[in-house]
Order: structure tokens, then sequence, then C-alpha cells
DNA sequence: TTACCGCAGATTGTTAACAATCTGAAGATT
DNA sequence: AATCTTCAGATTGTTAACAATCTGCGGTAA
């Protein structure tokens, strides 16, 4: 297994953390071998495939990518990073497993990074974002109104998020927003939200985007604030519901 | 070297991210050798033993603290995750070096995420924090006042801010907030705040206070967003000063 | 002088074996 | 029956050697 150029399609859960190298002219993003492992089990425990709980032993995985156990272990340290592990001392790694109250604690910190992210883009009103946006809610419309696909309709208001989050200047910031809603979408996948809860997330989409055009800031946060904090409260009642009691 | 019962002193960094193990019928924080040499290294860059930009290299603390390379890797990934050090792959690690723009990003992220923080405790007025605030402000007053301590002053802030969060129930928003205060405060202190800057900061906290006393959030939050963004320049104007061009 | 190779030393990345610790089950004890 | 011991197997933590890579110096050529 050597390092190797990233997959486009990846790119953007490693921009910031990634290395680059040069090949030729071109400056191109490589990810190290620790880093490909990672990025191959963090899409495992994205998908479910790996369920919150399920233990990652390192020998299982040095096997299964044939390398050594310590390539393994730097890429549990980064998958903890993510918050897509936990690692226990002494007592292995296991796919994180997040309470309802953790849920509830992590979308009100992405209420509160978004607010600053909302304040931006309502002063600047970058017109590319609003064509992408236009289109983006448009997508979220027909897959509230469309046959069941929770997992579509999540995916997208996280992309949506990210990319609106992009036009702010603070990559740290992005990072951060990026990171935690990357732990939120396994529950908001795992929580298949209701056909309502959809339509009425579309429309706050709607809304926050007709405030965004007429540069209103405070509606757009409040909206933004108004639409997470649903989700997290939808996420987290889902989550105890199918967890009676541990 | 073992695994050691956590310094009491040290505990406050470690929480949340220590791993606790049963010693008789107590339950106490135990640091694993790793964490114990990134607590030793966190601390000499904390006090700009380690300056920004410094090389790390993995051998010589490996000497120093009589391990292999593999604790002291792990140590540094440690380091990593609290902004502390950056590593750059096959190029080993240095003290992380924030540029003006980077500083202005962090903080305007603790801003962010300490309007929350305001929110919640200004409704809520616990009687301890406003106690321990009492006392903190005038200490403030004082250090603001006396003979040039930049240093002790940058500290008590830091305190103050970290003691405040510990009085909203989210977790996960204090420990962002406690890692983002850490990586700002080794420049805090290299700016060497004036004596006028200081006295402006004691002011706005008095405020502050009073604001909570009332449970004036709006206040609060303005005051608190006015506190740490006028910091924050402050810290980037320094910086800035000091490296007109590297 | 400036720019470009190329090599030697130093440094990080990886491996495989060894040590320490944990888990879980079987058995003993109350 | 419930709890506590003991122990073997499995798993993580650590080590030291080997491999790959990088840095910087010296030499060469334009």
């Amino acid at each position: 297994m050597k390092p190797r150029e990233a997959d486009p399609a990846l790119f953007a859960r490693w921009e910031g953390a990634v290395a680059f190298r040069l090949f030729g002219d071109a400056v191109v993003p490589t990810l190290t071998v620790p880093e490909q492992i990672a990025a191959q089990v963090g899409d495992r425990i994205l998908e479910g495939r790996l369920p919150p709980g399920a233990r990652i032993g390192e020998q299982e995985l040095a096997d299964e990518f044939q390398v050594s156990r310590g390539p393994v272990r730097e890429a549990l340290r980064i998958l903890e990073r993510e918050g897509l592990a936990t690692i226990l001392p002494r007592r292995g790694a296991v796919v994180t497993e997040l309470s309802a109250q953790e849920l509830r604690e992590i979308f009100e910190v992405r209420a509160a990074l978004f607010d600053t992210v909302a304040r931006t883009v309502a002063a600047s009103r970058p017109p590319e974002l609003i064509a992408v946006l236009r289109a983006g809610v448009a997508r979220l419309q027909a897959l509230a109104e469309g046959p069941t696909d929770g997992d579509a309709y999540a995916e997208t208001t996280y992309r949506l998020l990210l990319i609106t989050a992009r036009f702010c200047a603070n990559q740290r910031l992005q990072r951060m927003l990026a990171t935690l809603s990357l732990q939120t979408l396994r529950y908001s996948k795992l929580g298949l939200q209701s056909p309502a809860r959809r339509r009425r997330s579309a429309q706050l989409w709607a809304q926050a985007l007709r405030a965004l055009e007429r540069g209103d800031a405070d509606t757009l946060m409040a909206l933004s604030r108004q639409r997470i904090a649903e989700s997290g409260e939808e996420a987290a009642r889902q989550l105890a519901a199918r967890l009676p009691r541990p």
C-alpha cells in the first residue's frame, strides 16, 4: 500500500488535513497509507456497515489492508479525531456511539457555528451561492415530496450546509462545521425522517434562501437555527425511541 | 514510564479525553504514557519554551522520556489534535505556528461558541458563577492597573472563560471552547497586551458581569462578542507587527 | 553568480516480535 | 443462586530494526 493521489470524490472530507505533493508541475493532494485506511473505514461507518458500538480490531484491519498494526493504529487516531471512532485505552476502538444527549450537544454547537456563517453570507450575498441553493432547494423539495428516501435527503442537506459554509472565509469554521455535521449525518440517516419532517425542513430551507436573497441576516440566522434545532430534536428523539434503555 | 494518576493541576486540560480507572474504590483519571508525554511537551509549548515553528524530533523526545518512538508518535498526534503541534507527513512535527489570519479565524469561532454560553448562563444566572466572576473581575481589574504582567492577565481571562463555560450543560461546547482558547492563549501572552488594552478588557468583563447579574442575555452576548473580537484583533495585529514578512 | 544535480546523513514510516493488559468463562466459595 | 477467583486466549502497548523519504551540502555547468 503506497501513498496515492486522493480520490476527488473523497477530497472534500480531507481538505485542510491532507498533505500536498508535487506531481510534475501540479500540486495534488496525497493520502498517506493511514489516511487511506481511515477513509475506507470511515466510509463504512458513515454507510452504516459498521454500526455504532461495533468493535474495530487492529489486527483485523491490518490483515484486510495487508499492512502491519502501526499504520492501522494511526488510522484509528484519525477516525477518532473525526469523531467516528472512540478509542478506549487498552480496550481498543469502537465505532462512536452517541447518546441522545450528545447528539443534542453537537446540534447545538452546529447551530452556534452556523449563525456566523449565516451572518457572513447574508452580508455578502454571493450570486454563486444563491444559484447553487436555488437548485439545491428545488432538489430538496422534490426529495421531500417524492418516495421515501431519507438517506438522499439527509445527504443533500449535508452538502448544502457545507457549500454554504464555503462562502464564509473562515476555513477553521468550515472544517469544524464539516466534522460536526459528518458525525450527525449517520444519525440523521438512521432516523429515517418522516415525510412530514422532510417537508418542514425543505420549507425552512426555501424560506432561508429567500431571506438570503434579500440579505436579511436576522431572519436567515433565525431560520437556520430553527432548522438545525428541529433536526437535532428529531434525531435525538428517534435515537431515544430506538434504544429504550441500553 | 508507566501509566499514572493524573496530576490534579493538569486535570482540567485532560478532562473529557482522559481514561478513567479503578484504584480500589475510587474512579481516578489515569494518563497513558503518550498522554503524559503530550502533557509535558504541551506545557513547554504553552510556556513558550518551545516557540511556534520549532521542530519536534521523535528520537529526541524518545531519548528524553526513555521510551521508543512509538509512544512519542502517539503523543505528537495528541498535541496535533489539541492544535499545539502540526504534523507534516514525512517531514516531522513542528510547534503550530498561527498566521494573523488563522488567529482571527480562531477568535471568530470562539466568539460564535461563547454566544451560546452567554445565552445559557444569562438564562439560568447561577449564583456560584456570579460569585466566582465577582472575585475574578476584581482580580482582573487589579492586574490591569498593577505592574505589567500580561501573562497573568491572559491566564486569568482564560480561566474565567472556561469557568463560565462550565455552567452551560453542553460538554462538547466546553471542550471545543477550551481547545480553541488554549491555542490562542500562547499568542495572547506573546502579544504582551498594552496596559490600556487590559484596562479596556477588564472594563468589558465588569460590564458583562453586571449584565449577567440582571439576566440581560443580549447585552451579555454583545459584550462578550465585543471583548473576544477586540482581543483577537489585538493579538492578530501584534503578531503581524512582530513578523513583518516571514 | 545562479541554477541544477546527486549523494550522504538524518528523520520519518513500517514491520514483526515481545510485553502488558483485558475479557470472558469455568470453577470454587459463601 | 450469586459472587468472587483463577486462568487461558485474545488484544492492545511497546520495542528495536529495517525501509523509504527528505534535507542540505558540495560540486558542476550555464
